[in-house]
DNA sequence: CAGGCTCTCTACCAGATGGTCAGGATCAGG
DNA sequence: CCTGATCCTGACCATCTGGTAGAGAGCCTG
């Protein structure tokens, strides 16, 4: 038997994101995982050798897809403008708009980032470049003068728990049932948006 | 065969609260958590017949420890000052007093308070009283108008998951290896509280 | 001393889990 | 038409899971 396919590996991988991302990792079966598929675990184990293998697969093609669009509206923002605060600004408008579009991403997230998950070397092996670039880039904002003088890498961490927070925040007013309102969205993004100024001092 | 004690029940749940708190519900086991006090599952199950009502015990101690802990500063607080950023300010201090001090209550708190994981609803019905008593605190401010008018649903909100969140990254830092200095913690702290003071806009 | 209560144990179980193995189906190329 | 590679599956397995049944040991009370 062989289905149209060739994809069985990408639809087992979003389903594994799903999954992985609200029920958590030892809460997932592959058993359950391929059910939901229409599919025997065997075919999953066949693509990605084991259970760890395949969080790992899962981490690394979400680390790609959020990295990728990072750079990609770096890029485009280097070259639109000058100021240094609208990427800031970007990418903080990008990861809101992945939080919204796929919320399953930042479960994920979530799930991985504890410390002593399986994956969770993965995930910070994958971001450790992405802040050691921003940490240099926030070094030379300060050697200029253009950035308060504090400690860098502790500000990172802290506005990368931030926007992770409040993205995360989201998806717990929908829980709530707050609904899909976007109002409230806007609003967290714009309270976060003046935290990150004030706490960056960035002359515009 | 009867031990010193009459203390196993506490010290089971001093244990689940670890395992649950650092490895989750799902990767726990019963086998394991007695191991590793010495004795067996089934003396676990005959405290707390399953183990569900197992995690049921251990959030509803913590949740009690933390609301005593925060009646307690708020009674004190009330006592002694007029002002209410007093009491917003002793309230957080209590929160990252607890964070510091006892760092698996934050793991539990995580675990638990993830939408669909067992346990989150009866953190929910702990929580909802302070959060009602809060919201009606708020709104009270807002009328008398030492408060800027906005969603204090909302705001309150924002201000839990950002304290849990700021308190959580503790952890994250200690686990990155930043190590037991309390400097950023403090700066952390200042720049919560400074945050905080601006979305309240509180006349002090 | 008898009998009951509290606490812990051994023995056991049915179901689920991740994983192995060998084989069946389908297709491309020689 | 044969062969090998790719993809998928049924049968099977060792292990671990939460949970049950029952017995025995220490203790208190009548």
């Amino acid at each position: 038997m062989r289905e149209a396919r060739g994809n069985t590996r990408e639809l087992v991988l979003d389903a594994a994101l799903a999954s992985f991302g609200t029920a958590g990792y030892d809460g997932t079966s592959l058993d359950d995982l391929a059910a939901g598929l229409g599919i025997r675990k065997q075919t999953i184990l066949y693509h990605f050798v084991s259970k760890r293998r395949l969080l790992d697969a899962v981490v690394d093609r979400c680390t790609g897809e959020l990295t990728a669009a990072l750079e990609h509206v770096l890029s485009e923002a280097r070259a639109v403008s000058t100021s240094d605060w609208d990427r800031v600004e970007a990418m903080v408008r990008v990861v809101f708009r992945i939080a919204l579009e796929k919320p399953v991403l930042l479960g994920l997230l979530r799930e991985v980032s504890r410390p002593g998950s399986p994956g969770a070397a993965r995930l910070r092996t994958h971001l450790e470049p992405l802040m050691a670039r921003a940490r240099r880039w926030m070094e030379d904002e300060m050697a200029a003068g253009r950035m308060r003088r504090t400690d860098a890498q502790l500000l990172l961490l802290s506005a990368y728990s931030t926007v992770v927070g409040v993205a995360t925040e989201i998806e717990v007013l929908r829980a709530a049932g707050v609904g899909p309102t976007l109002r409230p969205v806007v609003q967290r993004r714009a309270e976060l948006l003046r935290f990150l100024r004030s706490s960056l001092d960035l002359s515009a």
